[in-house]
DNA sequence: AGTTATTTTTGAACATCGTTCAAAAAAGTA
DNA sequence: TACTTTTTTGAACGATGTTCAAAAATAACT
């Protein structure tokens, strides 16, 4: 049967995946290794390499789950099933945003090290980011687009992608810097506070920019 | 001559920083290995470990100048020593926050790979960042205290230094995720357009705090 | 100056990585 | 069952950070 072999393939990649999804949870990327994966995962060390091109591809899989997990709860921030209208789509356009940016900052607590390989993980030139990669970041960014247009009518498509990147930036550096101990930012005890602080100032600066 | 040997050793140390510093000015910090430093610094492989802990330590110690480098140009951006009446700590808040700003993304893109390692590395837990270090970066911090104090005067100094590291960490992110190509940020094109809107919008809704 | 003691420098050797690939094991085919 | 093809394996390779006994250099002493 030949569709056996391609399964048991696929699902041995699956294993892979999630082997280093949980080896790169508990060590962080700098303690991912290519034989703790293979272990962890029950094969041979040199079975990853008919899975994947690459470690690094490996843990580009790794990410690629991990931004769709954020997608997924950014999504969920905005749009929720149950009943909370305080930060749905409809809510006021400063509401949204507080609650995505709350949201984003717990994601990143809560998922310290899958979050940072995000952007700690260096492609070796010569490799591509792949397009599954790009798509799922611009998801991210698009759930910004519309609260931003309620604030800034005036701004073209193009122009609301772009701020909307330069806000999530925004709140991503501060997050970043914050979560990074070893660099003085802001004290994990003060971040939430102060991401609600910048939220509102780039909001209200934003509103008056367009009266 | 006791004093020659201490001389000679510090001399040693200084040549394989300044090494170190070309190294990874010109390969980044993944390209960086000790035995391209010490060949350049023109000594043995082992020579490294009797002048520097470790590789992360010799590392930390070019991230020092980066660090201190990158305060100087902050500096020299609000104390201009000619004539530049627009960016001095006279002019308005918002004409020094813009200053600091743009002098920050322009380091970034004049210095990128040692910019980046300033992020990217990380010490080996057991180890601790030196005081010299969160020194360098306060001192980064503290020149963006004094336009925020002129926007927000209802806020104590603590509360100062604290939205100062938040606005610094906003700058900083929207820098960071446009340089790092591999993630959908701010085109490097729109990149400067884009911190100064978002300078803007941030001094705008801070000095709506306290009308 | 010559001899010995101390300090410094050296680079071969080691441990740990990612990666490869010939051989073994497994699966398919007749 | 015997043969062919595919897959899996893990020993081996090259690269890298680090160590340390030996060599070289320097200091101290007579």
């Amino acid at each position: 049967m030949t569709t056996n072999r391609e399964a048991k393939r696929a699902q041995l990649r699956q294993r892979l995946i999630e082997a280093a999804e949980i080896e790169l949870r508990e060590k962080g990327l700098k303690g991912l290794k290519a034989r703790d994966v293979t272990a962890r995962a029950g094969c041979a060390l040199g079975a990853l390499y008919n899975v994947v091109d690459d470690l690094d591809m490996l843990i580009l899989e790794v990410n690629l789950r991990t931004l769709i997990q954020m997608g997924e709860a950014l999504n969920a921030a905005v749009s929720p099933k149950g009943s909370r209208p305080s930060s749905g789509q409809d809510a006021s356009p400063d509401a949204v945003m507080q609650a995505l940016a709350a949201t984003y900052t717990d994601f990143a607590i809560e998922n310290h090290n899958k979050w940072l390989a995000l952007f700690e993980h260096r492609l070796p030139k010569g490799h591509e980011v792949p397009d599954s990669y790009k798509q799922a970041h611009s998801a991210l960014i698009e759930v910004i687009v519309p609260p931003l247009a309620r604030l800034r009518p005036d701004l073209s498509t193009d122009e609301l992608m772009l701020r909307a990147r330069t806000t999530f930036a925004a709140v991503h550096g501060v997050v970043h810097l914050s979560l990074q101990a070893q660099f003085v930012g802001v004290p994990i005890a003060n971040l939430k506070a102060e991401v609600k602080a910048l939220v509102e100032a780039m909001t209200r600066g934003a509103a008056l920019a367009t009266p």
